[in-house]
DNA sequence: TGATGAATTCACTCAGATAATCACAAACAA
DNA sequence: TTGTTTGTGATTATCTGAGTGAATTCATCA
């Protein structure tokens, strides 16, 4: 019994409570208590292997957060509230955090955020790396180049290329499989799709892109073509931003030449 | 420059920061990264008061989370992405978070939630009394008795008690003043006003309640009826479920007795 | 090329929080 | 009475994170 199928769900949530403020002992014991309804320190004790004298402190720390009422009589009994209502106190006061934060750092943010000529940054990372590519094809006011190798075409990437299509912003694209090429068409209907410019198979390439010709990323799958593209961590990328930016100087050569010297498959 | 009002917005930046997971350098640092939008560690330093040789944990504390870049140069320096893309991936997180949390709390739930019959439980803290207020009126089948002093009928209250009504619950209620009232009879129009029972004014009454005529709840102000009723944490509140509820059983007598003496005020 | 100062990394101390254990008094049962 | 359970408080151990300083690397200038 203390290794079912439930385990996998208690160790689950205690993490979360444990990540959303409580501690350890909270987070067992309140883990017990869900899955008891109501109980003694005891047995709570018996459930969550909290140490029986640490579960009055414990259950202290969830009644203050309002999670578990008390039953004054000997022994004491405790009661949780249900699942569904904690969740929901729990969903509150994030919103309440996200909320706070999102004024206050717009409040410091106002500052002008001068677009740095000269840096050329690295993130590590696939997420970031995509991050960094959404927020690029956010601020596309004219023109989007983009190539990738197979698999760094996510569907948030092409539902943002989309969006910013409808705005207006021509859109190119390049290095995708025939049947990826058409969900572009679908989704994209304005988009001009190329043929890969070189051999991408001889290189750990992962994407190069420029925006507005001003703004430029590109990435390596730093183990290699033969790495595992769904590991996270393979990607690295560096990018850049401005006129006089050097990473931006180069790809735009290279964009330029390899893009007037190949012809559309359009 | 040092104490301007941003500060303001910088420690609730920086609590905040900590509470959904960051060091406390990593949180000034990111603040301080905000206002700059991009700088050196010694920069770093200077506004967020960061030792200058720690920067370079915090910076790759946030660039493990996709918060912040680095150009690798010399003196290093160090992007931060914009509050808004911050706030959003934080909410996204949380979002992660507590949809987790609810999987797994509700699959460990699922064992019966068997109603007590015999315990009595007591709840500190007007918000937590509030809380099985509402849980108590959410889950009304029949027939809701609510009687209460000033300023314990909040706006949620009514409206969970509207929500009742519309699923043909009958709703009666007591000792609210007449302006309340008027409210009342527009959000519900089919609830039975009838004036306070007896004299609440000589006792540190919060609200009595009973659902159903088998979930009760009786609280009191604790310090007092010239107690700030604003402050929270005074009130305290018994609760009790079950055909053959101690507590339950009382109320039932009182609320049938008196309510059968009462001359409706409808 | 070498010297100087800044930048970066690393190792260490200290304090506070939390986990875990123990000791003890009160209540209760046999 | 004796022995058990319950609740409370004190004590110890462990760990994380804040803060400091030494050692190494790097850039610049003579």
């Amino acid at each position: 019994m203390s290794t079912d199928s439930g385990d996998d769900f208690r160790s689950v949530a205690i993490e979360q409570l444990k990540q959303l403020g409580l501690s350890t002992y909270a987070a067992r014991t309140f883990v017990a208590l869900t899955s008891l309804g109501t109980g003694t320190a005891t047995e709570i004790s018996k459930v969550s292997e909290v140490p029986r004298t640490r579960v009055y402190d414990a259950v202290d720390e969830l009644r203050e957060r309002g999670l578990v009422d008390i039953q004054q009589s000997s022994p004491k009994k405790f009661w949780v509230v249900s699942a569904e209502t904690t969740c929901q106190k729990f969903e509150q006061e994030m919103r309440q955090r996200t909320s706070l934060l999102t004024t206050a750092l717009q409040e410091l943010g106002t500052t002008q955020r001068k677009q740095e000529q000269r840096g050329v940054w690295t993130v590590e990372g696939q997420p970031a790396v995509t991050d960094r590519v959404l927020e690029f094809i956010g601020g596309a006011e004219d023109e989007i180049v983009y190539m990738t190798v197979e698999g760094l075409l996510t569907e948030d990437i092409v539902e943002a290329l989309g969006e910013a299509a409808r705005r207006g912003v021509s859109i190119r694209v390049a290095g995708i499989s025939p049947d990826v090429q058409g969900m572009i068409r679908d989704e994209i209907p304005d988009a001009e799709l190329f043929d890969t410019l070189w051999m991408w198979s001889d290189t750990p390439a992962g994407r190069l892109m420029m925006v507005d010709g001003n703004q430029t990323l590109a990435s390596v799958l730093v183990n290699g073509r033969d790495a595992t593209p769904s590991d996270p961590r393979s990607e690295t990328a560096i990018w850049g931003v401005g006129e006089t930016n050097s990473l931006v100087a180069v790809l735009r050569a290279i964009f330029t030449w390899r893009l007037e010297n190949a012809d559309p498959a359009d």
